[in-house]
DNA sequence: GCCAACGTTGGC
DNA sequence: GCCAACGTTGGC
């Protein structure tokens, strides 16, 4: 079990529409890292929902419910998308500012490489985000 | 709105 | 294969 970041504009994408539609496929990624990182996910796989852009910050908790297959937005053989559906809300955003305030998140791919739309969380760094947003990680599990 | 970072494209 | 030009992302 693996835990991921991805990012999104809320102005084109936002978690709450994210949960109105109670899945969605993730599409769009046209980086070879960021698609790698989607070829990787496995069902079950925790992922951050991350606001860029507007207001930066963590808001959400995705759960991985298909592995990649053909991003079906495109016929280029190259990209591919994963679904995934909305898990938990969080009880308190986690900024950007925040996360670059705490020692143990500085090694995020989201501060050292900003352009990253699709990177693995360690479990250390999504127990610390965790506390950060008052969740209590035992009840994630569940 | 500006600008830094950085990935991609294309000329040579 | 190098590198300049250019486009995009995303923080501020």
């Amino acid at each position: 079990m693996q835990y991921w970041l991805v990012k999104s504009e809320p102005d084109v994408y936002s978690w709450d529409i994210f949960v109105a539609e109670q899945r969605t496929f993730w599409n769009g990624v046209r980086n070879y890292q960021a698609r790698n990182n989607l070829k990787a996910m496995k069902k079950g796989d925790l992922v951050l929902f991350y606001h860029s852009v507007t207001n930066p910050a963590i808001v959400g908790i995705a759960i991985v419910i298909q592995e990649f297959y053909q991003d079906p937005s495109t016929e280029d053989k190259n990209w591919v998308v994963v679904d995934i559906a909305p898990h938990k809300i969080l009880s308190k955003p986690v900024s950007l500012k925040q996360i670059k305030l705490e020692a143990i998140l500085q090694d995020m791919a989201l501060i050292k490489q900003s352009r990253l739309s699709v990177m693995p969380v360690k479990a250390i760094e999504f127990d610390k985000i965790m506390e950060l947003a008052d969740e209590d990680v035992a009840f994630l599990h569940s």
